[in-house]
DNA sequence: TCAATATATCGACGTTTGTCGATGATTGCA
DNA sequence: TGCAATCATCGACAAACGTCGATATATTGA
């Protein structure tokens, strides 16, 4: 079950300097959301019942192997974008809006 | 000079449903910004004097070659995020806030 | 206890991406 | 006119990525 640390990252950004450390956390973040099966993914579960979805039934949808909707979606929760939660033999998902606009503020111009 | 049209992509986003088309878009602006060189980059020239910097003073900076920093600031330029001017010899390379403001509302909560 | 379901992991494959050196094209200056 | 400077393009290479089939792990229900 991986669950890695919410990152600092996202500070400010583009309007001030950015070194090097900065510039490679943010980019992994986004790079997290650079991959349209991911952000159908995220727009899935945000518009299922209650915001939570599990993943069985989002492999019909994105049209992709179950292997392959697992991967995604375990890198969104590394990323800090969901959540995941083992209830008996499924996993629930959930959005974390809160990720989403500590990545839109470092977008501020 | 390339220079592609600035799609409409990013018109709401998460909160409501994501077709296959739009997420392929998005998921491309996005893949722009997933790189640390491309956000030093993007950084660079938004604290430039005048928000605008040449090509040639951007190499030193971010620490790689010529055609290296050509081809991040042509990915940047395709993005609509930044716009390059030839003058003379030099390229100048100013941001374009409203790219940015509109990946910004793709990640509205 | 055994079978079925849901998910994770492994190994492999083809594609994409970031990078550089070499070269070409264009511009300004002596 | 010739040279130096700036930038773009080309070709090549290694690394990273998305994808899947096969398999392992865990949990429920009969």
């Amino acid at each position: 079950m991986p669950t890695k640390t919410m990152e600092p990252c996202c500070t400010p950004l583009l309007s001030a300097a950015l070194d090097d450390r900065a510039a490679v956390e943010l980019a992994a973040a986004f790079k997290v959301l650079a991959d349209p099966v991911r952000l159908r993914l995220l727009s899935l579960i945000a518009a299922a019942p209650e915001g939570t979805a599990c993943s069985c039934d989002l492999e019909e949808p994105v049209g992709k192997s179950q292997p392959t909707v697992s991967h995604h979606l375990s890198l969104l929760a590394d990323a800090g974008l969901i959540t995941k939660q083992k209830v008996g033999r499924w996993v629930n998902c959930t959005v974390v809006p809160e990720r989403l606009t500590m990545l839109r503020d470092a977008l501020a111009v």
